[in-house]
DNA sequence: TGACATATATAGATTGCCGATATATGCTAA
DNA sequence: TTAGCATATATCGGCAATCTATATATGTCA
């Protein structure tokens, strides 16, 4: 099931910053593993991705490398860095922040951390 | 806490309806409501709202009456149509979807609805 | 060899929300 | 009594995030 896209605003550089928080990744791959991570539910375009990820290694939250891979094609690899994970984990307090309000207000629903 | 604006993206819409389901209200009293439900996470601004409301209104979700308070002052109130209440309820269950694909990808978050 | 998947990239458009500003009234304190 | 603040609604311009469309180049498979 695909979601409405306004609802992605703002948590789309937090869901790829956590993807890079466990390997190294080129951009192709990022939209790959954030599909079967979350389902189907996330359809990142490359259109978004690509320039998000110029922004991100701008403001230094990630750095890349090329990478030739076996059939000689070469690969643009994204690496967190020090200050992206840090900013990783202020805005995954934000999410949960921002989720239980949500919640609240919303009514039945639990949100509960592990 | 506040948070960083653009999380909200999209969820506005659904927060107001839910405030409808519960009684009439009027905007300044949607902007304090919201404010308390949330615990001060939602600071939704007048400029925000008031064009909103429009938009709903004209998309048949709402519907709106002039009611006189008791000190004489004229308050638009704004009533949820059944066209809203059914989008209402599809907007949480794709909030629902969204939520726990955020929390999949995230990771060490579990997601209960009641 | 032609079509399709992989892989990256940019430009233009749309959308949602905010800041600033405007208007008008009621309440309260100097 | 009047100036300031809260209440209450409204519009405009702007910004930020995402999408669509398009472009390029290579690898793979029918």
């Amino acid at each position: 099931m695909a979601i409405d896209k306004s609802l992605l605003t703002g948590s789309t550089t937090m869901l790829i910053l956590r993807l890079l928080e466990e390997a190294d990744m080129y951009g192709y791959q990022m939209i790959e593993e954030l599909n079967k991570k979350s389902k189907n539910v996330f359809a990142l375009k490359a259109g978004t991705l690509y320039p998000l990820l110029h922004s991100l290694e701008q403001k230094e939250l990630v750095t890349s490398y090329e990478k030739t891979a076996d059939n000689a094609k070469v690969r643009k690899y994204y690496s967190l860095t020090k200050k992206g994970s840090s900013h990783l984990h202020a805005k995954k307090e934000e999410w949960k922040v921002y989720s239980s309000a949500v919640n609240d207000v919303l009514g039945g629903a639990t949100f509960a951390t592990a």
